[in-house]
DNA sequence: CGAAAATGCTATGCGTGATAACAAATCCAG
DNA sequence: CTGGATTTGTTATCACGCATAGCATTTTCG
C-alpha cells in the first residue's frame, strides 16, 4: 500500500505542496530553523537566544532599565521580569538603581564572559546561515527583512 | 532625567542597537512582525494560520493523513491531534478510513468555504508583505529564504 | 497642584512545540 | 510465514514565549 502508492503519494508529496510558493510561509519556515539552530548553539554556552540579546544590549551601558530593553526587543515588561530574574538569578546581570523609579541592568564579569562566548556563536552562527543563501541572493536577504519589521 | 538624557540614549537609542546588523535577527523579527499580521487577517475569518496551511494541503484531496500533513507543515504528529480535532469540532474537516491504520482528513463543504476564505486573506496579504519590501531585492527573497529550509 | 504617563511587578491564560508512552496495525528481513 | 521493527494515531505532560489585566510607586507635565 504505501509503496504502491507511490503513484500519486509518495512520488511527489511535498512538490505539490501550494505552500512552497508563499514568501510569507518561507519566511515562517525559515526563522523557525534558523531559531532551532541558534538556541542549540546557545544551548551548548547554557545560554538562551534571549539572554545573548540583552546581552548584546547592555553591553558597556549602565542605563539600561527593562523598560528600554523591553522596547528594543520587542518584548513586554511584564515578560521581561521572568527574562531578567532568570539571567540575575544565573549571575549575568546585576541591578543598579538610577532614580527612585528605574533600575539599570548591567552586566556582572561573569556576564562579560557569557557575552564573548554570545558574540563568538552569533558570528559563527550568522556566517553560516549567510553561506547558505546562494550568492547571488545575499546581499538582498538583510535589506528585504528589515523592510518587513523596522 | 529622561529627556536630559537625550544624548546618549533617547537621542539614538535604538541607533546603536547591536542586533540591527544580523541577518538572524532580522528574520525572527521578520517572521514575527508577519505572522501577527497574518494572524489577525485570519483571526477576522474566525481561522487561525495553522487551520488555513491544513486547508490548502488537504484542498482535492483524500489521501492526506494526520501523519502526512505534519511532515509537510514540520508538526510533531502528537501535536497534530490538537489541531486537527478543533478543526473537525468546527466542522471543517471530517475523517474517512483509508485501512486500519490511516485515516484521512478531508475537507467537508463549511471547509472548502473557509478555504476560500483563507485563500484570498493569504493572497491579499502576500502581495501586502511583496509590497513593503524595496523592488529591487524582492525576487531575491523567496529563493533566500527556501535555501534556509528547503 | 493634580491628572497622566512611566516603571516594575504579580498573576494568569493562551497557543505552540517537544517528549514519553501506549495500543494497534503494517511492514519487512530472515 | 513469522516476529521484530516501523508506522499511525493518540493521551498526557511539560516548557516556553507572548498577551492581558491589574496594582503600587514614581515621575512628568499642563
Amino acid at each position: 500500500m504505501q509503496d504502491g502508492s507511490d503513484q500519486d503519494i509518495a512520488q511527489a508529496p511535498l512538490a505539490a505542496d501550494p505552500l512552497a510558493v508563499l514568501p510569507g510561509y518561507a519566511l515562517r519556515r525559515a526563522a523557525n530553523v534558523m531559531m532551532a539552530e541558534l538556541s542549540a548553539r546557545m544551548a551548548d554556552a547554557g545560554l538562551r537566544v534571549g539572554d545573548a540579546s540583552v546581552l548584546l544590549l547592555v553591553e558597556g551601558r549602565n542605563d539600561m532599565t527593562s523598560s528600554l530593553i523591553g522596547k528594543a526587543l520587542d518584548i513586554q515588561r511584564a515578560n521581561m521580569v521572568r527574562l531578567l530574574a532568570r539571567m540575575e538569578s544565573l549571575g549575568l546581570v546585576t541591578r543598579a538603581p538610577i532614580d527612585r523609579k528605574s533600575i539599570a541592568v548591567v552586566l556582572t564579569p561573569l556576564g562579560a564572559e557569557a557575552l564573548e562566548q554570545a558574540r563568538a556563536i552569533i558570528q559563527d552562527f550568522e556566517e553560516d546561515l549567510m553561506a547558505r543563501i546562494p550568492a547571488r541572493h545575499r546581499d538582498h536577504f538583510l535589506p528585504a527583512l528589515n523592510a518587513l519589521w523596522q
